[in-house]
DNA sequence: GGCGTACTATGACATTTGTCAGCTTCTTGG
DNA sequence: CCAAGAAGCTGACAAATGTCATAGTACGCC
């Protein structure tokens, strides 16, 4: 694949890799492979030992964990720029969450060795990663209070406005990222016939409209108001 | 005081501070102040910018997030040994939680500098502050699985466990950590009434017995029965 | 092009949880 | 020691959510 050094990888510039020295990053171009996982497919399950990180290039992982009641629990959608199973690589304990990708995807996977090495030597990028896993916690303190603190129609429609800032609409103005409606009920916690008939009831209310799993935002600002609790 | 030295302190042996050098804990040391909190009062508020970092010598804070229907939900208990705010001191940001005291307390308080200035230096330091977070941040992931798979009652039995295994029990098979009915509802996310309304069932059931606000557990097995879903 | 499977949708009903109201019991300050 | 406010408790009811059953729909595969 062309293109395909670190050091000239753009995707780079929005994780901690970006602060790596020239001479790390050859190291972990040099140890580092490519990967293409087909949507459904997973790149680790939960309680697996991971022998390092994966690095997404294109495409959609979900992060989610299997409860009690055989429900998944989605806890975090990662997509391009992310990179996925560095809690576990740092902890040096197995994957707490599986990840299954939810479009197709492509993603560097850098053996753990690359990382350890780097975390004892370069305080800039160890900080570096500690920034932006103080920003993970920080994202799931917050879920933790709207899982609790909200009902399920104010967390769809959560949903709906963060599927729209973070991956964005297609020309037909449908949300970039189509997420089954299992995957949906996953993410807000929740039934998937409570999901279904809360996306009918926002239809009819011309809050959103669909085109079989594909669904597009028509009225954002009434969906904030519905979130924000009126 | 006596013994108030950071370099003698024991509480370091259980956080990241350990992992600081000779000099630079003198440094910490030399910039500390110490400060008693009683019950009830904050140590700082949401949206407070903090100037640096509680490290707890005695008592326990709760650390909890005002939601938008006017509740607050308890995200962590702080106790003896543990780090307050050095998520948001890290992440160069306001705090995101409340820390409010719910028994007396005894901490110290650490200047950002100082954190800074190691933060930068010693990567084993950093290393070991990223350990805690990635610890916290499964914790974290934990808990929203809990809150949007289990029952009220699954959650409730869960915080009991959680209590007795965390703070411990007094010689009357109390748990040494009492909380009012209305923060116990607020851990578990839940209104006040329906806490209460598990509380008085499991007492009928012989799960747990309770004196004015003292609860003890009387049937552990039971209990995590409950919490695995029987 | 049609068949089968998996996903979507909806109704009916059960269960869980929240809300409001009223009462009792502690606790605290004067 | 008493008064008053806070915290704990309970009942009745309403609202939210889950479960089960069933039917429609889309889509890949042969």
């Amino acid at each position: 694949m062309e293109n395909s050094r670190c050091e000239n990888c753009i995707i780079r510039q929005f994780n901690s890799l970006r602060a790596m020295s020239k001479e790390e990053l050859k190291k972990v171009s040099d140890s580092k492979t490519t990967k293409t996982i087909k949507k459904g497919e997973p790149l680790f399950e939960e309680g697996e030992k991971l022998n390092g990180v994966f690095c997404v290039r294109n495409g959609v992982s979900k992060l989610s964990k299997l409860s009690a009641n055989g429900k998944d629990q989605i806890v975090k959608l990662a997509t391009k720029g992310e990179v996925i199973g560095q809690r576990s690589v740092i902890a040096e304990e197995s994957a707490n969450l599986s990840a299954i990708a939810v479009s197709d995807m492509e993603l560097c996977f850098i053996p753990k060795e690359s990382i350890n090495t780097t975390l004892q030597s370069n305080p800039n990028f160890t900080l570096e990663v500690l920034r932006h896993m103080a920003h993970d916690l920080k994202e799931a303190d917050d879920v933790i209070v709207n899982m609790s603190q909200k009902t399920v129609k104010q967390r769809v429609a959560e949903a709906f406005l963060y599927l729209k800032n973070n991956f964005g609409e297609d020309e037909d103005g449908f949300l970039t990222l189509t997420l089954s409606r299992e995957d949906i009920s996953n993410v807000v916690g929740t039934a998937t016939e409570s999901a279904i008939r809360i996306i009918s009831e926002f239809k009819k209310k011309g809050l959103i409209h669909t085109s079989g799993k594909k669904i597009g935002i028509q009225d954002e600002k009434k969906l904030q108001e519905l979130v924000d609790g009126f």
